[in-house]
DNA sequence: TTCAAAATTGGTAGCGCTACCATTTTAGCT
DNA sequence: AGCTAAAATGGTAGCGCTACCAATTTTGAA
């Protein structure tokens, strides 16, 4: 009767509620905040598209900030985010800082880490052990009979753990030291076309290669193609990340494959849980990893 | 004096103002919506990237959604948008359901459309001409001597404008029809090798092949060199969108390159003249486009 | 039919700010 | 010193909802 009436009314003024004033009076904003370092051929956005299409359809809104890789611009996003009062935040990482640790566990407001593992997240975490990655790669290298190792990597807190790791089982099975080539900010496929002009100048008997990401490997792997290089005969390549269409690639490249799209659905329910109150147990969760052996291993 | 002692209750407190409720109280949220179809190995991050790093130094954030190509998801996706009342919508491509149109007229909400032209947009527009590169690409194609013409495409409406452009030139210069090869939805390499597949049936003498994205056309060309196709000897392949890593590539692919950070930018300083208060003419801008001739033509 | 429990309806405080008005203080001239 | 304009300060309504309480109506079982 009346509520026909009302209805009408809605459609006819094109009335929107204001969910500003909603989540004012509610204090449930119904929005997420997400985190990530960059957005463009990021391996993060599989993650984030997975994160952004399960909360939308729980009527939660995804709020995109970008760090830049850069520590102060990470401290003042924190401080935008932390102002709208989301109802969650999504971090690309592990908040290293102890500052900004402080300031979210302050704000009261639920947190996902993720694409990390630590005994000590701030609040919640999905992700996966960086360390066993360095590990298992360098024992499948060793084992399909590499003996002369390099690394190149981007500036980046998880690529030098992977590093280590990588390092550590080289040299503990007895393949002396590893090649480091760092290429500095530059996440480009021409950073690693150069990385491996100086990796072949510093150690021209390398024969494997593990690289910090898939468009790094991608360039290593264009200059190979450049210089005649055998690939996988002389140089064996490795990446990181399994980006959508590296699978499809001639060569394919092999590399260490994450499902980014599980760690934002699964962070996104998380996030959704606490949203509503539950609680989350437990709070940590490793989605774990795969070595992808393709034409360049 | 006693600033100095609020000061210090701030940091001790760790107090944060609630952008939520003063948002409410100006209705200013210095919230910008932004809609794209997809963020995955996306042409439009550079884009969203650009944009959003802009309005966040202008004390803006940036709320992102996905509508998947699907109308219906589009339609969810407004409403919610609407409802959070920012201070303006980022929208790639031109809003082409009328009743999206109309909402976000009657949200009185500014608006920047982008990644095209049309002479009556919703209120601003950043874009640049799929008709014109349809034609330049087929002139110069055309001109590098190419004589028969495929297309590969996937399901996109701007594509489609492309290609009408690019037959009608093909056409007018008396060279026969275009043989076309739609891809459907799936905007992969894989895609891009089954197209040429398609393509060397249909008609094995083609010549030149103009895809609708640089991941299609590096699909294509990746399955000429599978099957040992001269590339640009027996077939010249041209992308669209030039992603950031192609010039490094061997061969790097020959594409229409769209300043994507541009139209970023541009759209973000429109939006942010408009949230305050000011008008901005013209609002209609043309960045251009320009083809990028590497090796595969 | 009677009554308690459940569901619906009505009405309002208040979420945390900003805008704006009224008042007081200060500064700048003559 | 006297006066005006400018700046600083104080105080409050109200942004558009939700949560919650009170009052009323409906429902279902005895």
């Amino acid at each position: 009767e009346v509520l026909q009436k009302v209805l009408d009314a809605v459609q006819r003024t094109g009335y929107v509620p204001n969910r500003m004033a909603g989540g004012l009076a509610s204090s449930r904003s119904r929005l997420i905040a997400a985190v990530v370092p960059s957005t463009v051929m990021s391996v993060f956005m599989e993650t984030v598209e997975s994160l952004n299409s399960t909360l939308f359809d729980a009527g939660y809104q995804l709020m995109l900030g970008q760090s830049a890789y850069s520590p102060e611009r990470e401290e003042a996003l924190l401080e935008a985010v932390i102002g709208r009062r989301p109802d969650g935040i999504f971090l690309t990482g592990i908040m290293q800082s102890g500052k900004g640790r402080t300031r979210l566990l302050a704000s009261g407001i639920p947190v996902v880490e993720s694409w990390d593992l630590t005994p000590t997240p701030i609040d919640m975490l999905v992700g996966f052990s960086h360390p066993n990655i360095g590990r298992e790669v360098a024992n499948f290298l060793i084992d399909k009979g590499r003996r002369r190792f390099a690394m190149v990597r981007a500036n980046d807190e998880r690529a030098d753990r992977r590093a280590v790791a990588f390092v550590d089982v080289v040299a503990k099975r007895g393949f002396g030291n590893v090649l480091d080539v760092n290429v500095g900010t530059s996440r480009t496929l021409a950073a690693g076309r150069e990385a491996l002009a100086r990796v072949l100048t510093a150690a021209p008997d390398v024969d494997a290669i593990f690289c910090s990401s898939d468009l790094l490997a991608l360039g290593v792997l264009t200059e190979a193609k450049a210089r005649s290089i055998s690939v996988p005969g002389q140089i064996a390549i490795m990446g990181f990340g399994d980006v959508p269409f590296l699978a499809d690639m001639v060569p394919a490249l092999s590399t260490v494959r994450i499902n980014g799209a599980d760690i934002g659905r699964q962070s996104a329910r998380f996030l959704i849980e606490r949203a509503e109150g539950r609680m989350v147990e437990p709070r940590i969760v490793d989605v774990g990893f795969s070595i992808v052996e393709r034409d360049t291993t």
